[in-house]
DNA sequence: CACCCTACCAAGCATTTGCTTGGTATGCTC
DNA sequence: GAGCATACCAAGCAAATGCTTGGTAGGGTG
């Protein structure tokens, strides 16, 4: 959609790039290893990149900004709450299956980049992510689609971590799909939070 | 409890090690960090542990055999089902609020630990408490208290996670208890698999 | 006092790490 | 066919890493 027909040998390398950190981590993976899943010395990766930082630069902002405009989609939508909620859920277990790795780094090594003023961003990112999750969580609650008591800042705690820690075992092509898995996932959610029953 | 009364140099060593592999992971923290933290020179660490690896090792296995007791307790017990898979997930509650540092090396670290034989009972481990929380769910629907319906394996992920993700952002001595977060989670879980609800 | 145990220091070694430098091969373009 | 851009190699450097070695200081015990 976005990038060229034919992705250029940059490209290429920030995806070889991504599978590595995804996998060992930013700080676990060397330029050696990066270079070496793709068939070159490490020293001829610094004619396609400053440094190991820039690449997930690159990889995380190319990411976010896509992950973020679907969750801004959503909240401008004229849908019910529910409906935004789920919407927002759907989208994320999409980014699961299309995106694993960048997922997985973001997951993973957020916190320690995030300390580097560089990444700052991420911290912005993630405020956003709490404010979008924090938004529908009320909306659903004013609208009477959720129960009245929920714990706002600990129930999109809890959304945030359900959804996102999938990465570390959904595997894109495998026997489940993200529909499904998004399925269950709304399911077990939603029959929790949502109003009108007691069992206590 | 099980320690003696002064905590000895070599308990003392670990606590500070336990820290600091969970702050910034095993790999990303060096022997000296931990001698830093420790007052000392990193060679000095030398004379109470073999090597960096029998540190973790230490401090994943004495915590794992105390978890373990405990579940291995709930399933001897004679509570019916609902109230075992809720002891279950409190017990794990507590043990985040009591050793913060071990379950997020475990978190952090188990798969890439996982990959050396002197860490193979970490696999072990984990193919225990995956049938712990199998157990607890089949009981629970075959005693009626859970949704037939429930994909057991998507089930057990899902209380997995939601279980151990907290460990991020749970802070002993915070505002909340883990008591308190514990009831908001089995609130929001068991309201979702228990039966007798339908919203769609 | 001789002996030994615990806890540490001081120095350094081999390897790994991110990154640099100067060069080469191939293809495109004017 | 001269010039230039792209994509890489070969070699290496400074710093960081896990761990080793030989030694010292202090306290307890016979």
């Amino acid at each position: 959609m976005s990038a060229a027909s034919t992705p250029s040998r940059r490209e290429e390398l920030l995806r070889i790039a991504a599978q590595q950190f995804a996998q060992k981590g930013f700080r676990n993976t060397t330029v050696r290893d990066i270079a070496d899943a793709a068939g070159i010395l490490s020293g001829s990766l610094y004619h396609h990149f400053d440094s190991k930082e820039s690449m997930v630069d690159e990889i995380l902002q190319t990411f976010q900004d896509e992950l973020f405009g679907q969750y801004d989609a959503i909240l401008a939508s004229g849908d019910d709450a529910r409906t935004k909620l789920e919407r927002a859920v759907r989208v994320s277990f999409e980014a699961i299956d299309q995106h694993p790795h960048e997922v997985a780094i973001f997951q993973n090594d957020a916190d320690h980049l995030g300390s580097f003023d560089r990444f700052g961003y991420l911290a912005d990112r993630n405020a956003q992510s709490r404010q979008v999750w924090v938004t529908l969580i009320e909306e659903g609650i004013a609208a009477g689609a959720l129960r009245p008591d929920l714990d706002v800042t600990l129930t999109y705690r809890f959304i945030r971590d359900t959804v996102w820690v999938a990465v570390r075992w959904y595997r894109p092509g495998g026997g489940l799909g993200h529909t499904d898995v998004a399925d269950q996932y709304v399911r077990i959610l939603l029959d929790g939070i949502s109003d009108g029953i007691n069992n206590a």
